[in-house]
RNA sequence: GCCGCAGUUUCGGCAUUCGUCCCCGGUGAAAAUCGGGGGAGGAAAGUCCGGACAGCACAGGGCACCGCGCCACCUAACAGAUGGAUUCCGAACUCGUUUCGGGAGAGAUAGUGCCACAGAAAAUAACCGUCACGGUUUCGAUCGGGGCAAGGGUGAAAACGUAAGGUAAGAGCUUACGAAUGGUUGCAGCAAUGCAAUCAUUGGGUAAACCUCGCGGGCUGCAAGGUCAAAUACACUUCGGGGAAAAGCUGCAAAGCUUUCCGUACGGCGGCUCGCUGUACCAACCUGUUCAUCGGGUUCACCGGAGGUGGGUAGACCGCUACAUCUCAGCAGCGAUGCGGGGAGCAGAUAAAUGAAUGCCUGAUCUUUCGACUUGUCGGGGGAAAAACAGAAUCCGGCUUAUGAAACUGCGGCCAUA
RNA sequence: CGGGGUGUAGCGCAGUUGGCUAGCGCGCCACGUUCGGGACGUGGAGGCCGAUGGUUCGAGUCCAUUCACCCCGA
């Protein structure tokens, strides 16, 4: 399990109470071409995932919705593939997190620099746990 | 071969790696895991119409409001489609009641309103004019009450057009020819309507002004609607622990049962037989004992504890993808479409799946180079490059809008060859 | 999924029942005033009313389609 790459429905952030908590009570940094926004917890849940992750694109930057479609499938790619640095500090301290990915950018960036960004934005993360 | 119009179909393929949603099967108590299959569009878009489906409402009728409005036909239905008739506008030529393209649609003789400016007058016509009669007269004309609507000018629009007769002057006043509208009859057509005959009329426009007539519409939408249901709060209730009244019956007494009430007293506010709220009171009673203290006991508005029930929130599930379904040829019909038959199973997510990386192939297009000549086309080589508009959200039928190509079919035109 | 509104000069807005040359405030330009600027005064420019089509003699206004923007409800 600790070297797979899935990304299913434990690791998505879903329901609007979590979601509610996530922007009222998270805190949250800028790393163009994102918004960063994290809330941890130190109940260690051995069923569920150690992080739920929350993509979104706003459709006033981007009103047409192949555009927000292709945008979140790139930084779905992205952290599915580049997760698990995040995961092994998280299981380390015995914490779970609630983790929102905002796209603020008005134009779509290529795979390449979505990868980089995300990578950036995971190190910052862990550097503030 | 090229161009134009109409229609139909398609939108990359292969390999490797890593994923995502649904279905089926295996293993497993489950979590999970393995194998197989399937996974965006012609517009999925806009939400402009019409339905299906669901809940609520519903005797019957009328009014209001909204929509539609030539005829026939298709359809589950439509403001959609098909075929036709009329009329207006535009274009073309062979100048014809021709062809093509694009609109329009009941009623202006039920009533009301409006028609700026100009003009006498914008709808019960009369300014200039014109005509005879009567008066005045400087013999130029002028005044009066009348007739007329030919001519003038205005305007988008002026009270049928032309000719003749007629008259004081004129006028559909009369006649002939013609135009328009309506009725009746005949013929053709299912009908709209067309043609012909005959009679009547000559009444301005506007209903995308109010309106009248005919027809249709109950309202709300899958976040409809249904099932299960955590925590917390609330309501009711059971158990045990501390504290009040009224009436009737029973009991030695507290008390019990039934009914009323749901703490009492005094204030405040309001929607004033009741509710909300502020302050004060926290017990009452019976019995034992010497009053008290203390012991035992009874009741319950109220208080706090444990359990149950309830509506129902978060959440989960159903609705939820099988049919006005797609496809193949046949038959009926001018056609939209229908009929019976063979075959196929074809998305179902929920902060929302259908994706990412690498390599190769085909190559619309772009660029570069070489050659040929009709000097902007053709042919060869190299390079870049899957590409327009665009992403299902209950499901269908249309309409509208956006849109780059490729292939095929039909029709029309031009050129070449036979 | 459903409902409502707006579009008029550089900016913010009027213009209801169709009618003469579409107005108002701020801004802009020129001139005057001042030593100069501001304020003030006088004069002027700037619009084809979001787009297309239609009804009408005539459309910012009426009708249809469409584009863009804003807001609301479940």
């Amino acid at each position: 399990m600790s070297s797979r790459h899935t990304f299913s429905k434990e690791e998505r952030l879903s329901g609007k109470k979590k979601i509610d908590e996530l922007f009222s009570s998270g805190s949250s940094f800028y790393l163009q071409p994102f918004k960063v926004i994290t809330v941890t917890s130190t109940s260690a849940d051995e069923k569920s995932a150690p992080a739920q992750v929350l993509i979104t694109v706003s459709s006033k930057n981007f009103p047409r919705a192949v555009d927000r479609n292709r945008i979140k499938r790139l930084m779905r790619e992205a952290y599915r593939l580049n997760k698990q640095l995040l995961y092994d500090e998280l299981k380390k301290q015995q914490k779970t997190m609630l983790l929102g990915l905002v796209y603020t950018s008005k134009k779509i960036e290529p795979f390449s620099l979505i990868q980089e960004k995300v990578i950036a934005s995971l190190q910052k993360v862990i550097l503030q746990l």
